[in-house]
DNA sequence: TGAGTAAGAGTCATTTTGACTGTAAGATAC
DNA sequence: GTATCTTACAGTCAAAATGACTCTTACTCA
């Protein structure tokens, strides 16, 4: 097929994508990350699974579109909700569509495990294993590799990881969230140290009862640190 | 002045700005962080500066754009060239302008501080301090700082400084780098070591010659590390 | 020739990190 | 009721990283 000569005029298209994250049971009981991908049904790769997303509209914020996108495509609401990246590259459509050009801004979010065990799923909408995905649409294996090295490392030094557990949790369930995410056990003495030490999570004074073994304290997040958006428009101070 | 309806049908513009840094000496002969700014010549904002951008074209990638706009307004080439942030709030421009909306996909720069000496400054091109800035056109204000935000923090982790630098280099003018970038002293002995530890030096057998004192070894960095954009486009491993 | 200056090597105490051991508190099986 | 199992949680120890030093070396300049 000829490729088609570039149009000089016009402007390239501007849409919002979404990386979400959540954590889910796998077949042996054990957290493990996934991502909500859509089936496309027009071409260009028609059948293949993308990222949800969707055209900018003229009287929303971008974070406000992503927000959306997630909610339609999901019904769920983001526990955390970040810009990733502007892709914008020419050859992010088939050659011979170069002049359907769009620059997609991406976005990554975590929606709770419990809400996404609710969410819907059906022919056209389904959770996939983070660790384990076919090929996707345009570019959109590349951007879910950028999103999950992302999220590994802000793991590190952020408060991440209450975006996927709820208001209260045992240190075991965090950690548990620690071990999906990056892929390797932890030590729980040292993660408890470590938690505890920079002092992110604050002891609620309950236990949680009926366990078969002895039961462990609940925590909470220091509630005064915001999670949504870390970028540029927060205006707290940057650590 | 009453504000305008909102156009409901449209799309927002999409446009490319880059943050320009650079080092250069201040008045006592230290490196000091310098910022190149363009004056506003159209309202809004008519006569107060702001960062170098423009639209983006239809043929061209983002960072191509942003490239291009660099050497158009400075007549210099990047060493570091990295995309910051997607900027889309309704709010960046004044309240009677929002039908005007404007998405700009922000990019930061380094060049060197020699070829930063050469650039044109004019009446409507000119580096200013990076540490005192006047209020910049639209959120520019904000921008810059997110920049700066993002160049300290990536120095730590990254091979960044040699952006500023020559081929060659002695530690002393590295370890100048990071104190103009970091605004602190920092340990010529412990530097050495952090640097020389993780390897991301290696000495050329050269010294240089011609000072006042014992000749410095000069240095160069592993050229086996391409440095412009460390983003998901890099097929290289992440750090 | 001696003073001054910065390069570059080395010392030392403190903190951080990973791996590990030991004890406490509950549930369950017999 | 007693033994046993599981996990919470506290503590130890060595290696590595870090910050604040000192000391020596090699050059230039007066």
């Amino acid at each position: 097929m000829p490729k088609l000569a570039p149009a000089d005029s016009g402007v390239p298209t501007l849409a919002v994508s979404t990386v979400i994250f959540t954590l889910r049971p796998n077949e042996s009981g054990a957290m493990q990350l996934a991502i909500a991908l859509v089936r496309r049904v027009k071409k260009p790769y028609e059948g293949r699974w993308a990222l949800p997303g969707g055209p900018i509209s003229m009287n929303e914020d971008l974070a406000t579109t992503a927000s959306r996108n997630l909610l339609e495509t999901t019904r769920l609401h983001p526990r955390y909700l970040e810009q990733l990246y502007a892709f914008g590259n020419l050859d992010r459509s088939p050659n011979d569509l170069v002049a359907d050009r769009v620059v997609s801004i991406v976005y990554w979010a975590l929606v709770g495990s419990e809400e996404a065990a609710e969410a819907v799923e059906g022919e056209n909408v389904r959770w996939f294993w983070a660790d384990k995905l076919e090929a996707l649409a345009f570019d959109h294996s590349l951007i879910v590799e950028y999103a999950l090295w992302r999220l590994r490392n802000k793991l590190e030094y952020s408060r991440l990881a209450h975006g996927f557990l709820g208001e209260r949790f045992t240190l075991a369930q965090l950690r548990e969230v620690y071990e999906a995410v990056l892929g390797r056990d932890l030590d729980p003495g040292n993660f408890r140290r470590m938690v505890e030490g920079n002092g992110a999570v604050v002891a609620t004074g309950e236990r949680l009862e009926g366990t078969r073994h002895r039961p462990p304290k609940l925590y909470r997040y220091d509630s005064t640190i915001d999670l949504t958006d870390q970028g540029p428009l927060s205006t707290g101070e940057r650590k």
